[in-house]
DNA sequence: TCGTTTGTTGCATAGGCTGCAACAGGTGTG
DNA sequence: CACACCTGTTGCAGCCTATGCAACAAACGA
C-alpha cells in the first residue's frame, strides 16, 4: 500500500541478516543511491537502524527496544485462538495447541466441537512424546540436543499395535515428518483416535509449536484428516506470520 | 529526510506505548483517517504492527524476529550481557548499558529485576545527556571538541532541585566524574530515582560506553548505591577487557 | 598517490501519497 | 430494532514529495 513504508521494512529485513552499504541497499531496492542513502538517515534517526563505523548500516538499538515491548506482549495461544477456531468450525473436528515448554510438549489450547465426543487431552497437561502428532511435528525440527534431552529418559511405552516402540523407529518417523513438513498420530495411543499436525515457526524460523486436527477413525480416518492438509497449512503459515515468521 | 518513514517510525513509537485505534493514530500524525488505516496496513502487513481483536494497533512481533536475527550485530550488549546480569542479580538492581551512538547516547540494554518497580528507560531511547548517570560517565572521556558538539544545542531542562541546569555547573561536574573515575544521578530526572554509573573502555582506551546501577532512592540511596562501586568497577574491567582494553 | 565510496545538495520530473466521499460491514447502545 | 459509531474499502483528482541525476567535497583504503 505505501511503498516508502514497504521498502523501510524490506530494508529492516536486509540488514537485519548483516550490516550493508548504502550502495548494497540501494542495489537491493533497485533505487537510486541517492534515495537509499535518504532513507536509511531517515531511519536511522529513527533509532531503527545505525550506521557503523565501516559505513554499513545494521539495526539500530530502538528496533531492540521495540523488540522487547513486542516480546512482552508475546501470547501465542490468543494470537493463534481465531485461526484454530475457523478450522474447527469448518472441518468439525477437535483442533490442539501444544507448545514446547522446557523439557515437555504440553496442550496450550483445545478447540472442541459441539456434541462430540470428549478426547482425552486437556489444556496444561504434558503430550505423550512418541504418539501425539504434534510431538512429532515440533521435535522433527528441533536440534538432536533436544531431541535427546527430551526422549533420554522417555519410555516408548506400546499402546496400541501402531505405536512406535524405539527410538530408532521413531526418528526415522521424524525423518519423515520433516521432509514432508506434517506429521501423523495413526491409532498410535488410542486405537479409535488418528490425527495429522503441522508445525508453526516463531520469528526466528524456529518451531516451538504445533496445531493437530484430531478426529475419531470411525467419523475421519487418516485419508480424510489428510485432504484436510492444504487447510491446516493455512492456518500454521498464518499463526506463524502473525507471531512474527516470514518465509 | 523521508517523510512516511519518519511517520512510520513515529506510529512503532505510539502504539508501543499502548495499542491504538486508526483513527488515535491518524489524530496523531495529523493526517487523515484513510491514510493512516494505508500505513498500519503495510506495517501490519510487514508484521511491524499487529492488529488486535478490537481493532487496536500495537508492536508486531516481526519485530522480535528482525532484532533476534539482528543479534550478533550488537557485540557490545552480547559481550557485556551476562557481566550486567550477575551484576543485576547480587544487587538486586536494575542495570543498563548505554552507548555513544553517533550524536546521542542510547540505552543498549536494560536488565531489569523480577517484581520491581519499572523505571521509564527503553532500550534504544536516547538518554537525558545532564542528568542520566552513564551520559556523565562517558561525555566525561570525551574530547571536548565531542561534548561541545552534543552539548551545543542541548536544553538544560530543569526536572528536580537538583538537576544541573547550567553548561558550566555540567563541565565542574564533569570534572569530578574524570577525576573520580565514576558518576552519579542524584535524583536530578526524577526525584526519587538515582543511579551510579562508570565508563567501558575499547582497546584504544576511548570510552564508547557506560554501566550503571539504577535504583528508587526509597530503596537505595546514593549512599547505599556508592556501596556497589567497587563491584561496578569489576564489571565495567571486565567487559573493557574483553573488548580489547588493556590498562 | 590515486581510485573508490560516502555524504551532500539543488533541481526538474513524475510517481505515489493524500484527502475526500461514499459505502458496506460490524459492534454496541438505547 | 433502529440508531450511532467505528472500521475497512475503493476510485479519483490534485498536489506533494520522493526520486533520479549530476556534481562536488570529504573520507577511506589500496
Amino acid at each position: 500500500m505505501s511503498q516508502s513504508i514497504q521498502r523501510a521494512a524490506e530494508i529492516l529485513e536486509l540488514v537485519s541478516l548483516r550490516p550493508r552499504t548504502q550502495s548494497e541497499v540501494a542495489e537491493h531496492l533497485g533505487v537510486h543511491r541517492s534515495t537509499a542513502l535518504r532513507m536509511l538517515q531517515t531511519l536511522t534517526e529513527a533509532g531503527l537502524t545505525r550506521r557503523h563505523a565501516d559505513g554499513h548500516y545494521g539495526v539500530g538499538y530502538r528496533l531492540a527496544g521495540l523488540a522487547s515491548v513486542a516480546a512482552e506482549q508475546f501470547d501465542l495461544r490468543n494470537i493463534s485462538r481465531p485461526h484454530l477456531a475457523s478450522l474447527g468450525r469448518e472441518c468439525l473436528h477437535t483442533v490442539h495447541l501444544a507448545v514446547l515448554d522446557g523439557s515437555a510438549i504440553v496442550y496450550a489450547d483445545k478447540i472442541e466441537q459441539p456434541g462430540m465426543v470428549r478426547l482425552y487431552s486437556q489444556v496444561g497437561q504434558p503430550v505423550v512424546l512418541h504418539t501425539a502428532g504434534v510431538a512429532k511435528a515440533i521435535l522433527a525440527f528441533q536440534p538432536a540436543a533436544v531431541v535427546d534431552r527430551m526422549l533420554a529418559t522417555h519410555a516408548f511405552t506400546r499402546y496400541t499395535e501402531t505405536t512406535l516402540t524405539s527410538r530408532a523407529a521413531y526418528d526415522a518417523e521424524l525423518d519423515r515428518v520433516r521432509s514432508r513438513g506434517w506429521s501423523v498420530d495413526d491409532a498410535e495411543y488410542e486405537d479409535y483416535v488418528n490425527c495429522v499436525a503441522m508445525p508453526i515457526r516463531d520469528a526466528r524460523g524456529n518451531v516451538l509449536a504445533a496445531v493437530s486436527v484430531t478426529a475419531l477413525k470411525a467419523r475421519a480416518d487418516l485419508a480424510a484428516l489428510e485432504q484436510l492438509l492444504p487447510r491446516l497449512d493455512e492456518v500454521v503459515s498464518d499463526v506463524s506470520r502473525a507471531i512474527g515468521w516470514r518465509p
